[in-house]
RNA sequence: GCAGAAGUGGUGGAAUCGGUAGACACGUUGGACUUAAAAUCCAAUGAGCAGUAAUGUUCGUGCGGGUUCAAGUCCCGCCUUCUGUACCA
């Protein structure tokens, strides 16, 4: 019987289908396990073989974890809200949730001919309403709690208000805005409904703040950082303005702390947790406030105070200040320049606005700054230091203003230098000459006044305490984590449960929602640059019938108007993998039952790319905290284990391509002098002959260029003929390219019509090679490889073990279709030890002691590389097992039958077609893993390696029970050792018994 | 600039604890089977030198040093590539 791979896969597929055979049970006396992929996003594209790579993974974990006999929970689902699916709808008109369909349809068809053990049944969407749903009941939980440092959680936000009534916030310790106001219990009490919601409003989690965003007027939407090149847009290259929009912030920088903590707790990659750690971004340090001297010019009596805030982390180096630097876009830039350099302060700002956030902090080289006229005082010198602008300070970080201290610091000692400002050293025996001293260690602090003498850590906590009691500053920690943005200007994406009253949003009660997408005849923003939802009719919420109403109706009496923005594509995504614990007939009642959430707990595994470092894994750990505070659920942490997984590049193909322009009399002339004489060639050229041309060994190019002059010199004689000739390089779809880098020059004409009548100069022998280059995987490229098509020629079984035969999970590594044969011809091996040509050839023998081996090694190897998520590896011991195997012409069920539980968690099916083949009514999906057995290991002796000054020479067989003395006596007595030494006595002789024997000398 | 990861044959990679570098594959070459092709099977395959051969021998894990009986692996200094990025004050 021959390895049907396309009818065994079909089969199989479908008996898992029918048989709910991956489904997770919520009550089980099995130990639990819960192994998540990253949400997918559907795209329009479709898979192609990079897409599966974590989910083979992950997939194998989940059955081996199956066959260990635990209750596993996979389960998969789609984040379908999102951008590509509303640019679509934009440019077609079709309406996003009909093309999301489409894409789910497809990316379903491909995810199920690949095996996977997932538990469908318990899919979610984040587009659905039943899904977004608990989402706008989470914001409406953020929006009605607080942050309470005192008992470092979020608590509900009637405790805060019982505080403001009784005892005003005095007391409060809490999350909130910088500017609030001291208020007492009678002050509270007599405001107005609408002034304590504004005043709460500095207090929620979720919070309505103005924010700085990158504006396109013509695009008439907010666009991120990286969107922008030189001021316009990247697309359309349309110019972008700073403006400043009412939005949603969720008050993350609450759980900083705890973000951070938390990390210690859970097993991600250092890598990993290193860089939300740099994301967070603690640090110790102060805040100083430094008066703003006010100028002749300015002063008047009405004239306010400025004060100008900075955070340092070294306070200890307050009398080394010689220059203050504020951001071009800090408030009082305007307020403080004086009118002589106001000219210049006004064209550097302009200059700035121009540059990305992202070049000038990437730019280090380039040193600019302008002078404000202004000067601060020092706190305790009074001395007067001039303040700059200089655009290596960001508005947006820490409170846009820099003291500097050039003697300290690398960046404002170059600053200080270019402008010629004084760089004052307090740093004893010091040489700062050259360059800053930035180090903190072995520091005597010098010229300081009252820190004179005083090391790092002292002088800091003199100086901070000098500062409090002048009122000029405290000791801080500061956290790089800003307050994440969570309102988009956009459709396809989930309506806020939000309607406004005077101005102040309410929250529509959790029993009226979901609140849904209302119809919009476009997607775009509307023309007076609301968000696209300002284009829907019927937009309004009537608070007597709690019900959408159209917009008409609104009085601001019982019908309100809705917001119109919608949340952001991590929204859905922060909490997906709680609703996953629930099975869908019971998840109309609430998000997630208690039950369910106390059965599964967290994620015990979640695998996914490295790009959601600081953006998904962040959101997600905090809306967990959040939930717990709030005790919606009881983990600290949604992601035990984190493993990302490496991207597979593609293997583009290129050909080269020789260009020839004829110019006759400077003409390009089809019919000069009326005769026909083709002008243009373009001709491919095989790769090794581009080689040989480029080593000057061969000259095929040049003699085809001369052979094709002097055919035209034939036909015209006597006139000017210039040549241009160049050759270029194209990028050619992989598809037509085989295991030998040779191009199929048919396939090609036909994709390429301007080749179709090319001449094609090839090997002698005809095949034509093309160059080969690693690069991203994409459609431009033409090196995309669906995963359909392996499918169809080789079988998943043979995708899924290729992908992990690749290389190393985490790693990036390019695909090559080429090596696949390898892989599927293992397969028909392991085929062959079953079945030959007729019949199963599996019997009851006893197996022998080299199959009894092979076994265990093969079962002690792959146990091992699962738990190391080393599944390249494991993919070589299935190899050399069936190589061994076949070798020793084994039959016998005890042993072939364990290799398939073995091999079922990498090639699902062709493992469960063998299992039903020796007789199984069950599938193999739960079969309990082979035991290893040390015993059948065990040997006797060793093929010892027999060096010579490390160098290994030959091998000598030896009883692994002899001694280190035997051993060296044993050695020194061959032959070959004593031809090795040439009559010269050995110094030493070194026996690492088991291991290896050096002889020294 | 900073941070993280990586660099091993023609290619993907292995060597998990400092102990035989190149497992397992791809590709290539030669052979068997076949009218032929595909498929399959067998053999060789890091580079150089010597030898008809068996074999011997030198070099070899990005580069330069070091530790060690022994280094792809540990230490110091560099180079290159990839990824991320926040001048964090």
């Amino acid at each position: 019987m021959k390895y049907h791979f396309n009818e065994i896969e079909k089969k199989w597929q479908k008996y898992w289908a029918d048989n709910q055979t991956f489904k997770a049970e919520n009550n089980s006396d099995k130990p639990k396990y819960y192994v998540l992929d990253m949400f997918p996003y559907p795209s329009g594209a479709g898979l192609h073989v990079g897409h599966p790579l974590g989910y083979i993974a992950s997939d194998i974990y989940a059955r081996y974890k199956r066959h260990k006999g635990f209750n596993v929970l996979h389960p998969q689902g789609y984040d379908s809200f999102g951008l590509p699916a509303e640019q679509y709808a934009i440019q077609t008109g079709q309406h996003p949730a009909l093309t999301t369909e489409e894409n789910i349809k497809t990316y379903r068809r491909q995810l199920d001919q690949i095996g996977f053990s997932f538990d469908w049944s318990r899919e979610v969407r984040t587009s659905n309403p039943e899904y977004y749903k608990w989402t706008q009941w989470i914001f409406i939980e953020l929006f009605n709690s607080w942050y309470n440092i005192n008992l470092d959680k979020a608590e509900h936000i009637d405790t805060l208000i019982e505080k403001f009534t009784s005892e005003g916030n005095t007391n409060v310790n809490a999350a909130c805005d910088d500017d609030i106001d001291i208020f007492s219990a009678e002050d509270w009490n007599g405001l107005s409904s609408e002034q304590q919601q504004a005043i709460l409003l500095k207090y929620r989690l979720t919070y309505l703040a103005e924010t700085e965003v990158n504006w396109c007027p013509a695009l008439g939407t907010v666009l991120a950082n990286d969107e922008i090149v030189n001021g316009v847009s990247e697309r359309g290259g349309h110019p972008v303005v700073r403006k400043k929009m009412t939005q949603w912030s969720m008050r993350i920088s609450a759980y900083a702390e705890r973000l951070l903590q938390g990390l210690n707790d859970i097993d991600w990659t250092d890598a990993l947790k290193e860089s939300q750690r740099n994301w967070i971004g603690k640090s110790v340090g102060a805040t100083v406030s430094f008066n703003v001297i006010a100028s002749e010019a300015k002063q008047s009596p009405t004239s306010e105070k400025h004060v100008i805030d900075v955070f340092t982390t070294r306070p200890d180096t307050i009398f080394g200040v010689s220059f203050m630097t504020l951001a071009p876009e800090h408030e009082l830039v305007e307020k403080i320049t004086t009118p002589e350099q106001k000219e210049a302060v006004e064209a550097y700002i302009e200059a700035t606005a121009k540059r990305s956030e992202r070049d000038r902090m990437a730019d280090v080289k380039t040193i600019s700054g302008v002078f404000t006229g202004a000067y601060a005082e020092h706190p305790f010198s009074k001395e007067p230091i001039p303040i700059w602008i200089g655009d290596y300070v960001l508005a947006g970080y820490g409170t846009g203003a820099v003291m500097a201290v050039p003697c300290g610091d690398e960046r404002d000692y170059a600053f200080a230098k270019h402008f010629n400002i004084p760089i004052p050293n307090i740093f004893k025996d010091v040489d700062i000459s050259e360059q800053a001293f930035s180090s903190k260690d072995n520091v005597v602090i010098d010229n300081s006044d009252f820190l004179n003498g005083l090391s790092y850590k002292e002088a800091t906590k003199k100086a901070i305490e000098a500062l409090e009691s002048i009122g000029q500053g405290k000791g801080k920690t500061n956290y790089r984590l800003r307050d994440a943005v969570f309102s988009r200007q956009r459709y396809w994406g989930e309506p806020f449960p939000v309607y406004y009253v005077n101005g102040m949003p309410q929250m529509i009660d959790v029993k009226h929602l979901p609140l849904t997408l209302p119809e919009v005849e476009k997607y775009l923003p509307t023309e007076t640059g609301e968000p696209p939802l300002g284009r829907a009719d019927v937009w309004a919420w009537d608070t007597k019938t709690n019900t959408v109403v159209d917009n008409a109706l609104i009085d601001h009496k019982t019908v309100f108007p809705l917001e119109l923005n919608t949340m952001p594509g991590w929204a859905g995504s922060s909490w997906y993998f709680f609703r996953y614990m629930e099975e869908k007939a019971n998840r109309n009642r609430t998000f997630a039952t208690e039950d369910a959430l106390n059965y599964w707990g967290n994620v015990d595994l979640y695998i996914g790319g490295s790009e959601h470092a600081t953006g998904h894994l962040l959101y997600a750990r905090f809306w967990t905290k959040f939930l717990k505070d709030r005790r919606f659920v009881k983990v600290e942490e949604p992601f035990k284990k984190l493993i990302n997984q490496g991207m597979i590049l593609g293997t583009s193909a290129f050909i080269s391509v020789l260009g020839i322009q004829i110019l006759i009399n400077g003409k390009e002339n089809k019919n000069f002098l009326e005769i026909e004489v083709p002008t243009k060639y373009l001709i491919p050229i095989s790769e090794i002959v581009v080689e040989a041309h480029n080593s000057n060994s061969n000259n095929v190019i040049n003699d085809f260029i001369d052979e094709k002059l002097n055919e035209i010199k034939s036909k015209i004689p006597d006139v000017n003929i210039v040549v241009a000739s160049q050759i270029n390089k194209l990028h050619v779809d992989v598809s037509f390219v085989n295991a030998s880098d040779e191009l199929d020059i048919e396939a090609f004409k036909n994709w390429r019509e301007d080749f179709k009548e090319a001449f094609f100069i090839t090997e002698k022998d005809g095949t034509f090679k093309v160059k080969r280059e690693v690069e991203k995987m994409s459609k431009s490229k033409y090196n995309v490889v669906n995963p359909d098509q392996i499918c169809e020629q080789y079988g998943a079984d043979s995708l899924r073990l290729y992908e992990m035969f690749l290389g190393p999970l985490e790693q990036y590594k390019p695909w090559n279709t080429a090596g696949i044969s390898g892989v599927h011809s293992f397969l028909k091996k392991l085929w062959k030890l079953y079945f030959d040509d007729q019949d199963l050839r599996v019997n009851n023998a006893e197996p022998n002691k080299d199959s009894l081996k092979t076994l265990h090694k093969t079962i002690k190897k792959v146990e091992e590389d699962i738990e190391n998520f080393s599944f390249n590896t494991s993919v070589s011991t299935f190899m050399i097992a069936v190589n061994e195997f076949t070798a020793q012409k084994c039959t016998s069920k005890a042993v072939l039958e364990p290799l398939l539980v073995l091999i079922s968690p990498y090639a699902p099916h062709i493992a469960e077609e063998l299992w039903q083949a020796l007789g199984h009514q069950e599938s193999i999906s739960t079969a309990p893993f082979p035991e290893f057995d040390e015993q059948y290991l065990v040997e006797s002796s060793k093929e010892y390696p027999i060096s010579f000054n490390g160098k290994t020479r030959f091998t000598m067989e030896l009883p692994l029970d002899m001694s280190i003395e035997e051993i060296e006596k044993a050695v020194l007595a061959n032959a070959k050792t004593q031809e090795q030494l040439q009559g010269r006595a050995p110094k030493k002789v070194i026996v690492v018994q088991g291991k290896i024997v050096n002889i020294v000398g």
